[in-house]
DNA sequence: TGTCATCTGTCATGGACTGACATAATCTAC
DNA sequence: GTAGATTATGTCAGTCCATGACAGATGACA
């Protein structure tokens, strides 16, 4: 890799932190682009070379999220039914934060705690997971060998399980990923209870 | 009523006509607060005293929509289950779009519309969607006795069950309410085969 | 009709975002 | 290592969304 890919990087990652940080301490509303740029000491114009809008920057982790899930999904054993797949491509993508860099898991959890105290962020999060929903779909969809109502449905119910168990973590628990774990393995237990058998396949 | 009150209905639902006419012909993104404030002969300022953001006026049928939801839930019979009655007060508010006013019936579909063809505006919708749910959640609470991850789950079913039914509409269908009932119904006859019996109890 | 409350327009401002262009840094080939 | 091509960055100007402040207009009401 060379000296100027690296660099991108670290531009790259100097600013998400900064803007987390900033979004932490004064708030996303009340934090500028300028703000945020004179912390890494580039111009603002050069943030927007980094990202899109001041939304995308919040959701940077989540976005690196999801695509560890998805590929995590993509490695699953084809015996497995959609949903199972999907609830251990989960417990995957948890652990690979579990186990990763300190660094990077600081990022997440702070991440996570200025979606949870920002509306705006929240509802990017939101169409983040939506627009994810059409890749999942399309696994799901595979797997039952069938693209129809039924499969949008296991996808749907996916999506709200995950929403469902975040949701209910505590202040604690948002930076904190064993809590998150035992959240969600909570709810993917009364999914269990509440399905006929074989309702994803 | 006063004159002064018919005055600001009257300019609120022109803002909405406008705006959704603008937004249908240029695109969400092209068609500027002037412009609609323009159409309407009043000072974009005044747009803003009315509508709290852009997104505002495009989700403002939606959001009418979703109060007639809530009131028609509140109406249900004590006896029926936490989705049965959902489901029954989903269909109240699609009876009540199809045997109001034709204006309204328009307004709406036009809205949907635009909610579809833009990014944006989907994801508000959404965060719409998740604002009533916390309302929603009380009344299923309420009818279930409990305050849990259950009641979270039923609720968060309901919103998938709708978002999927909706997300089915063709072109066509977006306008039409008999084909987005239709896509409804089906969906909540899949939801009957998938979950076990008292699932919502 | 006169007074009051409220609505509206005008003006000024700040912040998000974008295009254009010049400068500076890195990369590549020699 | 130097020249020239590539690419990143800074500067500047401009658009649009959104909001506060104030003054003038308009309906409400005694």
């Amino acid at each position: 890799m060379g000296l100027r890919e690296r660099k991108k990087l670290k531009t790259r990652v100097a600013l998400i932190d900064a803007a987390l940080d900033l979004f932490l301490e004064h708030g996303y509303e009340s934090t500028t682009i300028d703000q945020i740029a004179a912390a890494v000491d580039v111009s603002p114009r050069t943030f927007f070379r980094y990202f899109g809008s001041k939304e995308e920057v919040a959701l940077a982790p989540a976005t690196d999220a999801q695509d560890v899930f998805l590929s995590e999904l993509h490695a699953r054993p084809e015996a497995e039914s959609p949903f199972t797949a999907l609830a251990q491509a989960m417990r995957g993508a948890v652990a690979v934060l579990r186990d990763g860099e300190p660094e990077d898991k600081q990022r997440f959890l702070k991440a996570r705690q200025v979606v949870e105290a920002t509306p705006t962020i929240f509802a990017g999060q939101m169409r983040l997971m939506l627009a994810n929903e059409q890749r999942i779909l399309e696994e799901v969809a595979r797997r039952r060998g069938a693209d129809d109502l039924r499969s949008q449905f296991v996808t749907a119910t996916f999506t709200s399980t995950i929403r469902v168990g975040l949701e209910n973590c505590t202040v604690e628990e948002l930076s904190d990923i064993d809590g998150m774990t035992r959240r969600l393995e909570d709810t993917f237990t009364l999914v269990d209870q509440l399905m006929v058998a074989n309702w994803d396949r």
